[in-house]
DNA sequence: TCTGGGGTCCTAGGACCC
DNA sequence: TCTGGGGTCCTAGGACCC
C-alpha cells in the first residue's frame, strides 16, 4: 500500500554563524561590520574572508574574497581571526536543542542540521509552529538567530532555509514545490555549483524550472548516468534521501599555506611533520586508526594534486603518518616539476570507533 | 584583488582475481 | 592462437559544500 503521508523535514541554518558568535561574545560589535578572516600566515593581510555579518556585506565584503580587498571595501570594519573553539562550543549548544525535537537528526556542518519531525507534528501548519518555537528557544538559550526551512524532503528544506535570511522561516508544502523552485537560479539547487551551472547555461538553462523541462536523456548524455538522473529529479523537487545521523568522520586532514612558494624538500618535510602531529592528535582524541595516508600539494597555479598510500593494515601511530607522508612528498617532487604554495596531510579509511567499520568486519 | 581550510561524494582507469 | 565478463581494490582527480 503506498504511503501518501509526506515526510516533514526541518532544516536549520545559523545566520552568518562565525560573525554572530563573535557578536554574542563581544556585544560592542553589534551594529558594526564584522569580518571573520583566515590569515595565511604570509604576513600582512594575506588570506581570505571566511564569513562576515550583514553590516559588512553591505560593503560587498563576503566569504571567499581576499582580506586585502575587504579592507579596501571598508577599512573601518572589525577584522577578527577565526576562533573555531568558540564556534564549536556554541554549535554544540544549538545542536543539543535541535536533537530534542527530532525523530531523526543529521548535523550537516558546524552551523546546519536536518531534523525529521514527521511523527512530531501532524501537518505543515503545525510544523511551522514548531519551527517558530525552536527558533525562539535557540534565540533565548543560545542568543543567536537562525533561518529555517520546512519541506517534504532534505533538498527542498535546505533550499527553503536559504530563501529568507536572516532570521527567516520558509515552509514549502508538497503541492507548492514546483512553483517554489521554478523561478530559482540553477545554482540555488544544492549540488549545482559553478561548473555545472556554466554547462547548463550553455544548454540555455538558467532557472530550475527550465532545467525541469530538459529531457532526462539529454542530461544523462551531458553529465553521465548518475548526475543526469539526479539533476532531472532534483529540478522536480524529488529527493528521497533519509535524515540519518552521521557515524563519525571518514577522513581527517590538515593543510596550510607555506611561508613562501617552494619545492625545497626539507622545508616541506618540516611543515608536514607539524601537520602530521595535528592530524595524529585528532585521531588520538577519537581513538581512531587509519589505513591510508595522503600528501596534498597545491601548486602556485592553485591546482591540487594528491599522492596516496594504502597501508597493509590499519595503524594509529604518528610515525606511520610521518614516514609515509615523507615518502609520498619526495616521490611527488620527483614526479612533478612544480613549485608549491600549500601542502596538506590527510588520513582516511578510519576504523575503531563504534558504529564505524571495524577490523572484524569483512 | 590576489586568492583559507575543513570536509563529502563521485568517476574513471588499471591491477588483480575468479 | 585466441581468448569473456564481472567484481573489488587502489589511486588520482574533480565538483561541491560550509
Amino acid at each position: 500500500m503506498p504511503n501518501n503521508n509526506p515526510r516533514i523535514i526541518l532544516h536549520v541554518d545559523m545566520d552568518y554563524f562565525f560573525a554572530q558568535c563573535e557578536e554574542r561574545e563581544h556585544p560592542e560589535l553589534k551594529g558594526k561590520p564584522v569580518v571573520i578572516c583566515v590569515y595565511s600566515g604570509r604576513g600582512g593581510d594575506s588570506g581570505a574572508v571566511s564569513t562576515s555579518n550583514y553590516e559588512a556585506r553591505k560593503f560587498g565584503i563576503k566569504a571567499g574574497i581576499p582580506i586585502s580587498r575587504a579592507k579596501k571595501l571598508n577599512p573601518d570594519a572589525i577584522f577578527l581571526p577565526v576562533n573555531m573553539e568558540l564556534y564549536r562550543g556554541i554549535s554544540d549548544e544549538v545542536m543539543e536543542i535541535l536533537r530534542g525535537y527530532c525523530v531523526s537528526f543529521e548535523q550537516e556542518s558546524v552551523d546546519e542540521a536536518f531534523c525529521d519531525i514527521t511523527g512530531r507534528v501532524s501537518d505543515f501548519d503545525e510544523a511551522k509552529l514548531l519551527a517558530m518555537r525552536i527558533k525562539e528557544e535557540i534565540r533565548q538559550k543560545v542568543g543567536l538567530t537562525c533561518s529555517a526551512g520546512v519541506a517534504p524532503n532534505k533538498l527542498i528544506a535546505k533550499i527553503s532555509s536559504d530563501f529568507r535570511k536572516p532570521d527567516g522561516l520558509t515552509v514549502v508544502k508538497p503541492d507548492e514545490i514546483l512553483q517554489f523552485l521554478a523561478p530559482l537560479k540553477i545554482t540555488d539547487l544544492t549540488g549545482v555549483g559553478k561548473k555545472t551551472g556554466e554547462r547548463l547555461n550553455e544548454l540555455g538553462v538558467k532557472t530550475i524550472g527550465e532545467l525541469s523541462k530538459l529531457p532526462a536523456e539529454e542530461l544523462i548524455r551531458e553529465f553521465g548516468q548518475a548526475k543526469g538522473i539526479w539533476l532531472k529529479q532534483a529540478s522536480q523537487g524529488i529527493d528521497d534521501s533519509p535524515v540519518v545521523e552521521r557515524e563519525g568522520t571518514e577522513q581527517i586532514g590538515r593543510m596550510t599555506t607555506l611561508k613562501e612558494d617552494t619545492r625545497d624538500l626539507n622545508v616541506i618535510l618540516d611543515v608536514i611533520d607539524e601537520l602530521s602531529e595535528d592530524v595524529f592528535r585528532k585521531l588520538e582524541a577519537r581513538k581512531l586508526a587509519f589505513r591510508s595516508v595522503t600528501f596534498v600539494a597545491i601548486s602556485t597555479d592553485f591546482k591540487t594534486r594528491t599522492k596516496t598510500h594504502m597501508l597493509e593494515a590499519p595503524a594509529k601511530d604518528s610515525a606511520a603518518i610521518k614516514e609515509n607522508v615523507h615518502r609520498l612528498a619526495k616521490l611527488f617532487l620527483t614526479e612533478h616539476p612544480v613549485t608549491l604554495r600549500r601542502v596538506g596531510v590527510r588520513v582516511a579509511n578510519l576504523t575503531g570507533e563504534k558504529g564505524q567499520k571495524t577490523l572484524g568486519e569483512f
